[in-house]
DNA sequence: TCTATATTTCGACAAACAACGAAATATAAT
DNA sequence: ATTATATTTCGTTGTTTGTCGAAATATAGA
């Protein structure tokens, strides 16, 4: 129950579920992700630890960046499945869409002076 | 995205959880699920009103009596998903066991009797 | 070592939410 | 018609939650 619960708690936000949409094509930093969502370095580091709380992200740690993702293929039924779902009936949203879009750029702009840009605001 | 949200948000809350389940053996009225959680019956019909506006129960009128039930079958995939991953990875739970006995226990009541207490506590 | 950078933790604040009781609505029974 | 009953709506209150900025932590590079 504790579990079911923290995983409809953690999908109960909108930002949340977009994140893990995000995470779909592969891993992201946060740097990555607070580029995309306009906001604040805490608050994205927020959203993630409760997305990691429910178990619906992994995490990696590479020098100073850390590496989001969804989970492997060895997680959970109770996780897996929710992640399928959100998955199938998001996957269309116009918004989801465009966070895809977005997240291409993003993707072409070099890590490093993305970071740097993020703490200079 | 939205009736994702709408799901996502209804089923956030663990009473709306326990009040879903118990659904699963039929429908209920207002009074018998108020009995079930010790809530205050205005506390019940808001938490009803979520699960309806997320699709996740019908209602059916019945004099002064409504009954809530779980969704028919031709529900949208959304829908049935949801119910069906709540119900698989909650149906051990020792909480949700717990108020299926209770359930039994207020089944065998008098449903206009029950109404009756609640009112006059 | 000292500085820069990436992330998290903490404290504060406002918005959202769950709970209640009282009042309103609707239906049944007398 | 009047009363009783079942549910909902409304207004209030206390709690949780999303957000931010500042401070703390950790790592990389000079």
């Amino acid at each position: 129950m504790r579990k079911v619960m923290n995983i409809t708690k953690a999908l109960a936000d909108e930002n949340r579920v977009r994140v893990l949409m995000a995470l779909r094509d592969g891993e992201l930093c946060v740097c990555q992700i607070t580029e995309m969502f306009g906001l604040a370095p805490s608050t994205v580091s927020k959203h993630l630890s409760i997305l990691h709380g429910a178990g619906l992200v992994d995490s990696r740690k590479n020098g100073r960046w850390i590496y989001y993702r969804l989970p492997s293929l060895e997680v959970p039924d109770v996780i897996r499945w929710a992640i399928d779902w959100v998955d199938k009936f998001t996957e269309n949203d116009p918004r989801i869409l465009n966070d895809k879009k977005l997240l291409k750029k993003i993707l072409k702009l070099d890590a490093s002076k993305l970071c740097k840009r993020q703490c200079h605001k």
